[in-house]
DNA sequence: TATTTAGTTGACTAAAACAGTAGGGAATTA
DNA sequence: TAATTCCCTACTGTTTTAGTCAACTAAATA
């Protein structure tokens, strides 16, 4: 099992896509200046969030991405499975033929643990998160360093 | 967080010594030869077991380790712990300066993370895994596999 | 139509972690 | 003293991670 920044990204990023929804998609780079994570490496996240349907783009001028459906529908261990990070704690995959074909001493023990930690996050949606009050008070935050930083870009570039 | 191999190993181990608790202490050489782990893999996971005061050790001719105390005591949680597999989800360990000194958007999310993984992993004793009956099936099959290998060996190199 | 924006893809890379090896020791027992 | 077993350090090949770079395609706008 791993739980990376590469997970950690993902789910940080569609949680930046479902705070600024709008009629408008969001373009990557918007997230990358928002969450800190260089835009190439959500590029490559994206392909696989759009592999994995969880969202859609839009080409060309004033594109972007969107989720593909309700934020209620979206749960983390989606987010986790679809950029190729395992929630599985076993060794053989949950094949079961961990120790030269049969079944080690502990491969229940991690199936179990597998269970809870996708049971965990299957539970906790993507509205759930927005919904949250300490994570709005961060996006705000962020918010306010990004609208900062725009203000400081001569107006001809941001229209 | 990562659980990989090396935290698999530690408790799978760990469970070999709680399943066969004699009075005499279990060299590591056995455990390799049950489990398929090899040995000298064994030996720094064992370091620091012992370092977590987890096991003791008897050296010389029919030495070997024991629980350093009772496998009620010992919880799968402090077993990984130990041999530094961190059961923490968050990037920052904890810390909560994830994101450029502040708290990144998904930092609380990770946290209970992790504390459900721990919870979970504390509730789980070696004695609770040894009473298990799937876990003493698998240990009788790994006992048989044990026994031939010694009976093909010459009598005089058992005793 | 030309240009710009933004997604799409694949190859590449430095650094870290992992899993395991090797080769000594030091203590203890027989 | 010889064998056994733990103890310790250094090393190594492989994989994964996190990220860069460059070329390309599609769509919108001027």
């Amino acid at each position: 099992m791993r739980l990376t920044t590469r997970g950690r990204y993902a789910v940080t990023a569609m949680l930046d896509l479902a705070l600024h929804a709008t009629d408008r998609p969001v373009p990557l780079a918007d997230i990358s200046e928002r969450q800190g994570i260089s835009l190439s490496y959500l590029e490559q996240l994206f392909s696989k969030l759009r592999q994995s349907q969880l969202v859609s783009s839009v080409r060309g001028p004033g594109g972007g991405y969107r989720l593909s459906r309700g934020a209620g529908d979206i749960h983390v261990a989606q987010i986790i499975d679809s950029v190729n990070e395992s929630v599985d704690a076993t060794s053989c995959g949950g094949k079961g033929n961990c120790q030269g074909g049969e079944v080690c001493l502990t491969h229940t023990l991690w199936q179990e643990l597998s269970g809870e930690i996708h049971h965990f996050l299957s539970a906790i949606s993507l509205q759930k998160l927005v919904d949250r009050s300490d994570v709005r008070s961060i996006a705000e935050r962020q918010l306010a360093g990004f609208n900062d930083k725009l203000s400081n870009i001569p107006l001809t570039a941001v229209q």
